[in-house]
DNA sequence: ATGTGTGAACTATTTCACAGCC
DNA sequence: GGCTGTGAAATAGTTCACACAT
C-alpha cells in the first residue's frame, strides 16, 4: 500500500500528468527541428502541427511547466526547448548501459539520438563470449560479469535490456540490485520490479498486435478477400493459431 | 471532420476501448506462457499477475470480449487463447514488409516474435546499393525501387519503416500511395498520413526521455550528487542544453 | 487583432465492491 | 466458498470556448 502517493502531486507546478509527460519529448523534437531552420518563434497552432496533436492539447500542456508563451506572439523557440529539456531533465547527463548485444543491442549502441539527448552509454554487456571483446560503435563489448562493477563506476542509472526473453528478469534484478531505478526493457517479457523503480517496455510485437487489430476493422482481411459481408463469423469454426515460442 | 465517429463505437460486443486493445497482446504472451507449461486453467489473479496488471483491470478487459470465464473457477487458457487472438485478427496471415535495412532492420528482419504470431516479412528494401543484395536473416535485400511492386505482388499490408529520420516520410507517402493501411514507425519523426491509415510508433529516445524525467524526481541527481536542497533553482542561469542533430 | 492560459464540459479509463453463478 | 462479470464511483485525460494580456 505504500508509495501509492508519489507521482501527480498538487496543481500546476509540480505533478506534470503522465500524458504530459510522455508528449514532453516530442514537442522538444519540433522544436529542436524548428531552431535548426532559425526560426526564432512559434504559435501553438504552428508547433502542434508539427509535433502531430492538436493545439488546445498543446497549450494544456505547456501551461502545466508555467507560462512560457507571450499572448498574441506565441512562444519563443530558444527559451521553449531549455524549459522542456529542465523538466525532462535533460540539463544533465545521464549514464546508461545497454545488457545484450545482440542485433538490436549494436542497433541501439549505433543509435544517434543517445548522446544528442545527454544519455551516455557507459557499457555494453553480453554473456555470449564470441560476442564480448568486439568493438560496436566505438565500444568494446564486456562481459556480464562485470555489471555490477560498471553500474558502480560509472553511475549507470538506466539500464537497457536487449537480452532474450529468458535472461531479461535475471539481468534486471542484478542492475536493480546494483542500484539501478530505471530500466528500459526490449525484451517480451513482464518485468518485475520493486517499488520505485521504473520500467519501460518496448515491444515490436505488441505493436503489430495492435496495428493488426484495427486493420482487421477496416473491411476485409489483409489483402482485401474474405469477411465482406457484415458479419464476423460464428466461432467455433476456425482453426487454433499460436503454436511457437517467444524470443 | 470527416471519420470522427469510428472507433469506439456502442456498448460491450464492438468497440473495445484502446488501452484494452493494447493490453490484449500482453495477456495472450502470458497465456502462452501458461499453455507451454501444461496450465489449463487460470484465476483472474493470476493471469493479471503475469501480466503485470490488477485483476479488476484485467476482468474488465477479458469482458469486452463476452464472457469467456466460468465463475467459482477461472478461465480456460486455450480458450482464451483462441479468443484474444481472434480478436487481435491472428487468426489471419499479414504481410509486413521492412525499409530500411541498417542496424535496425537487421534486427527486426531477424525478430523471431514476427513469424509466431502469424506476421509474415515479404520483404527488406533499402536505397543503399551496398546492403541490396545482401542476405539477411533468410531473405535478399531488395531495391527501394521495387517497393510499389512488393506491396502489390504479397499483398502487404503493414510496413515496417525503419529508415534514417530524413527518409521516413516520404518512404511513408510511397507505402501509403500504394495500398498499405498500416505503418510501424522507428524513424523519429512524426509521420503524416491520410485518414484511414493508423500509425503507430516506436522511439528509444522518447522512452528515455520519460525514464530520465521520473529519475530526476526520485531525490537527488543521476549519481545522488546535486539538487540536494529544496528548490528547483530559477532559470536563466544555466547553460542551455541541445545542440545535436537528429537521425 | 491575435494567440495564450485556463476554467468548465466532456470523454476515457481505472478501481471499487458486490450480486450472481458455479 | 470462490471467482467472474459488471454497474457505479473515482480518477485521468481531452476538447471547448473565451477572458485577458500583449
Amino acid at each position: 500500500m505504500t508509495s501509492r502517493q508519489n507521482r501527480q502531486r498538487d496543481r500546476a507546478g509540480r505533478g506534470i500528468p503522465e500524458a504530459t509527460v510522455a508528449r514532453l519529448p516530442v514537442y522538444l523534437r519540433a522544436l529542436t527541428g524548428l531552431q535548426e531552420r532559425g526560426v526564432a518563434t512559434v504559435s501553438s497552432e504552428e508547433l502542434a502541427a508539427a509535433a502531430g496533436v492538436n493545439s488546445a492539447k498543446l497549450r494544456k500542456d505547456l501551461s502545466h511547466l508555467g507560462s512560457y508563451g507571450t499572448r498574441g506572439v506565441g512562444y519563443e523557440v530558444e527559451y521553449l526547448v531549455y524549459q522542456i529539456s529542465r523538466e525532462l531533465g535533460l540539463t544533465q547527463d545521464w549514464v546508461v548501459a545497454i545488457i545484450g548485444v545482440g542485433n538490436l543491442g549494436r542497433a541501439l549502441a549505433g543509435y544517434g539520438g543517445f548522446a544528442s539527448r545527454g544519455f551516455r552509454v557507459a557499457g555494453l554487456l553480453d554473456a555470449d563470449d564470441s560476442i564480448v571483446g568486439q568493438d560496436i560503435a566505438g565500444m568494446t563489448v564486456g562481459h556480464i560479469d562485470r555489471l555490477e562493477d560498471i553500474i558502480a563506476d560509472h553511475g549507470v542509472s538506466i539500464a537497457v535490456i536487449a537480452t532474450p526473453a529468458g535472461a531479461a528478469q535475471g539481468v534486471c534484478d542484478r542492475v536493480v540490485a546494483a542500484g539501478v531505478t530505471s530500466v528500459l526493457n526490449f525484451a517480451p517479457v513482464v518485468l518485475t520490479v520493486p517499488d520505485g523503480v521504473d520500467v519501460r517496455k518496448v515491444d515490436l510485437s505488441i505493436e503489430l498486435q495492435i496495428l493488426a487489430f484495427h486493420e482487421q476493422r477496416k473491411a476485409g482481411g489483409p489483402d482485401g478477400l474474405a469477411s465482406l459481408a457484415g458479419g464476423d463469423g460464428p466461432p467455433g469454426t476456425k482453426q487454433y493459431v499460436e503454436t511457437v515460442v517467444e524470443a
